[in-house]
DNA sequence: GTGATTTTTGCAGGCCGTGCAAACTTTTAT
DNA sequence: ATAAAAGTTTGCACGGCCTGCAAAAATCAC
């Protein structure tokens, strides 16, 4: 084997170019005139192929805007269940995320585009969490087998889910902020203040650790 | 005035049967064949209306399973904010939710089978979910108001979208477990588990406090 | 009973999403 | 180069969800 990744046909490149092409146009054109004011059809013809094409590249008119999968399940799955056992698990969640949101930065002009988009259109954040809930599945086992506990116990269940809204808040913020605080930071923070007990913040005084 | 809620006439009571009679059937046809082998209008013709009429009635398919709404929002916010400021946030949360539990365990018979059908079918959870966001947004700026900083600090909105997270938590194992542990129990269980900062279970030894 | 109000229903229509088979394009082998 | 194989795009037909509108039917108020 000469390479591990053979340089990609035309064949390839033309589909990937499709497929940016239509996620392009679908946050363009929904975040010019809001969900309701664009049909498949719309965005197909601004991508320059047939509506039906459409259908090839996603199951669903909302998963051109969202996006598939906003964490790979398999990958964040096994970077968890490789960080050492004496980390608590909240910490150890983070750990294993980081790397996805790093990687969103390095592709922040789109994702903020998208989770701009999504804030606008409330009935998107539904397909979204519905999505990561597979993720949260995957979790709940990982955290179980990796304590040694069952995957029907409360703390499974519980910290998975809980994770997942965390992870959610922080990218919302960064969205919201339009990028300024790191995403990694704002994650840290959030999954800090879980690590915490979210015990009340003190309004006026502020208190560095 | 002789009385706050005058009795209801044939329409009302009417009304309440048809919805009534739409909720079971969609309830039973969808536990019975899942969720895309039964049309609405299979729905209405098993409830002995017009296809039109559903939608009189809910504004989707998913509406009649899963509930419009599974919280109040605007009651729910007012029991939260008559909780002594002196409570943590997490605690007073639970408190301003419990009394809709205890609602919902009058009626576990058709919350058991609501929440039986979406674990059944993950697609409804999304919409759940989404309908909940709502919820979350007026949680947020509750939060805020009581502990008097901004709405658009971390604190108010990763607690609101992490209690949803365990709320959500204890009513699907509430269900799983077909109604043993109480309800009220498991957001109790779940909320201590938060305020305690999800630390790690041990596995073979119970720690009773 | 009569008229006003509300609910039900049918109808037409737009949009989403899918299966299928024909046309087309790229790749592979000769 | 040429032909066969493999993969992609497209049109067509169809079922299902959901909406607006106006006519018909039921209920209510007098």
């Amino acid at each position: 084997m000469p390479q591990q990744t053979a340089p990609p046909g035309r064949r390839d490149r033309k589909k990937q170019q499709t497929r940016q092409a239509l996620i392009a146009a679908a946050l363009r054109l929904v975040d010019e005139r809001g969900l309701d004011h664009v049909t498949v059809e719309d965005i197909a013809e601004a991508a320059d192929v047939s509506p039906r094409t459409f259908f090839n590249y996603f199951a669903t008119k909302d998963e051109a805007i969202t996006g598939d999968q906003f964490v790979d399940d398999h990958e964040t799955r096994e970077r968890f269940l490789r960080v050492p056992r004496e980390v608590p698990t909240v910490r150890a969640l983070l750990l294993a995320l980081e790397p996805l949101l790093t990687v969103m930065e390095a592709d922040h002009e789109l994702w903020l585009l998208r989770f701009r988009v999504m804030d606008a259109n409330p009935a998107l954040i539904a397909g979204l969490i519905g999505r990561s809930a597979a993720v949260e599945r995957e979790l709940v086992t990982a955290i179980a087998l990796r304590l040694g506990v069952s995957p029907e116990d409360t703390y499974p269940q519980l910290t998975a889910a809980v994770a997942g809204a965390a992870l959610r808040t922080a990218v919302m913020r960064w969205a919201a902020a339009g990028g300024t605080p790191s995403l990694v930071e704002l994650a840290r923070e959030a999954f800090d203040l879980l690590a915490h007990g979210l015990t009340d913040p003190t309004p006026t005084i502020k208190d560095n650790r």
